[in-house]
RNA sequence: GCUCCCAUCGUCUAGAGGCCCAGGACACAGCCCUCUCAAGGCUGGUACGAGGGUUCGAAUCCCUCUGGGAGCGCCA
């Protein structure tokens, strides 16, 4: 049988890190099973669904490469069919009309609570409801009173409920809006899905879900509830967690698959592994290695695994994206150096994409001031000299290469029996402006002689003109 | 209040009765490497929520408690 798994988040905001974390388990299922992964958008709250919503989801899923194989479907697009179920569930009693006003379940409920009991639907419309002129009734389920469901869980195991703690929910509304439960358990059937990965605040719905189901004559699929993620302080992803759209990870620097590998991590393991491309992740996803508890977000961690996917990328696939933060921070042309010897210069020395472009912006611009404490310390009077002899043996240098430059500076260091430190300091601060930047042979081929030796003319400029101590 | 879920270092986790006076990773501290910053290497500290069982033996199994979470909607 072919394993079919289902994303289906509601259009009712962003999608979050906790979203993003419940699609890639569903996805992950889907590929690891060579099966179908399927997108459907829960779009029924009509209040609250916006189109900006659904559009980024699309463009989250697709910007993670979280592809679905089939969808999106969107669930008011099924209301035809929803209604006919409806209409069946009416004739053969699995449903019945309900004409209780709102103030009346109110006082319903008022009332149990204040008996320190369920709040809960009483079924009095169950037999034979008086049919009140006016009042357009809602739809109830008729949910069987006795014994129990058992619900098969693939990261709890099996979890019992008994039918005697659940009421008769109501599936069409009195404005004929079908409700959430409802319409899960119809596209679940209908879209053949054999295993249902979601969040465990889902596990209180499942078992309704299930007698839904079971009343369309279906087959329950199989649930696996997921953990829930909490924000760095233990608390409910929320807000002021900052990041709240996937896509402003995307703005931060992450890369796809780094990402996903440390939501990947949050509550699933493969032993020690730290360290998963997307590819392996697949090959060892089993929904026996997920945990049960609820995780905290670590962004340090999290930054950590974004780096270490770079380290591990090949240049060329992490160009395209520097280039894209370099232009965010202002460079009109990043093509003006060799991005690949920048990412190849940098891609160990920053945690993020947009790290990388501002440690490399003076790449692009020359310094207009010294950092204060970096020139104070490197370029003075004693520096002086080490500048003069580093321009003019590198202008004589005949190839500019990294190999070439780094020969030239160590031969010079020697030469005067310094350590290469003494000059590559001086160098360091005069083309970059301050103290830290990657290997100096690296740092000045790409930025090519003429910048170089402008810079270092800068730079000794700026010495002459300062008060002598 | 009722129902359901959960419980190993600060955080993410390994651990399916003896291999564990608990291993790895992030973070932190120190050292090494070193042209800066990183990366890397080495070293260090900190955890099985509590109490009862079961067993020759429990982080691992059972019970109770405690603590956290979810649900109880004409929201999803």
């Amino acid at each position: 049988m072919t394993i079919r798994t289902r994303f289906a988040p509601s259009p009712t905001g962003m999608l979050h890190i906790g979203g993003v974390r419940t699609a890639l388990f569903s996805w992950l299922v889907a590929r690891r099973a060579g099966g179908v992964f399927i997108l459907r958008i829960e779009d029924t709250d009509r209040e609250r669904s916006t189109p900006e919503a659904v559009h980024a989801i699309i463009e989250g899923m697709q910007w993670l490469g979280l592809t679905a194989d089939e969808g999106p479907f969107y669930q008011t697009d099924r209301y035809p069919r929803y209604h006919e179920v409806i209409n069946q569930f009416l004739q053969s009693g699995h449903a019945y009309r309900c004409y209780c006003s709102k103030e009346e379940l109110d006082e319903m409920r008022a009332a149990q609570s204040a008996r320190k009991e369920k709040p809960r639907y009483d079924g009095r419309c169950r037999h034979g409801a008086i049919v009140r002129e006016g009042v357009t009734p809602v739809v109830r389920f008729a949910n069987p009173q006795e014994g129990q469901v058992v619900v098969r869980d693939l990261v709890h195991g099996p979890i019992v409920f008994q039918n005697s703690e659940l009421d008769d929910l109501i599936i069409l509304r009195s404005d004929g809006n079908p409700t959430y439960n409802f319409c899960v358990a119809v596209d679940d059937w209908d879209m053949r899905i054999t295993h249902v990965v979601r969040g465990d605040d889902h596990i209180n719905n499942t078992p309704r879900q299930i007698n839904l189901l079971m009343a369309m004559g279906a087959e329950p699929p199989i649930y696996a509830h997921l953990p829930m993620i909490l924000g760095p302080d233990g608390t409910k992803l929320s807000k002021r967690h900052g990041a709240v759209s996937v896509l402003e990870y995307r703005e931060a620097g992450f890369l796809p698959e780094a990402l996903l590998n440390y939501l990947g991590r949050l509550g699933w393991s493969h032993g020690d592994q730290e360290i998963f491309s997307i590819e392996e992740m697949i090959a060892l996803f089993d929904l026996a290695d997920v945990n049960k508890s609820a995780s905290a977000l670590n962004p340090e961690k999290m930054a950590w695994t974004n780096q270490q996917h770079m380290m591990r990328s090949p240049s060329a696939h992490l160009t395209a994206p520097l280039a894209l933060h370099l232009q965010a921070l202002g460079v009109i042309d990043p093509s003006a150096r060799s991005l690949e010897a920048i990412v190849a210069s940098q891609r160990e020395r920053a945690k993020t994409l947009r790290e990388m472009a501002e440690a490399s912006l003076f790449f692009y611009r020359a310094p207009t001031a010294y950092e204060s404490k970096a020139a104070g310390k490197h370029l003075n009077a004693t520096a002086l000299p080490w500048l003069q002899v580093a321009e003019e043996a590198l202008g004589e240098l005949l190839t500019w290469g990294a190999v070439d430059i780094h020969r030239s500076l160590e031969t010079l260091a020697a030469s005067h029996g310094v350590s290469l430190g003494k000059i590559a300091q001086p160098l360091r601060v005069a083309v970059a402006g301050g103290g830290v930047s990657p290997p100096i042979d690296q740092t000045l081929a790409i930025l090519g002689r003429t910048e170089v030796l402008a810079r270092l003319a800068a730079a000794v400029a700026y010495i002459a003109g300062q008060p002598a101590v």
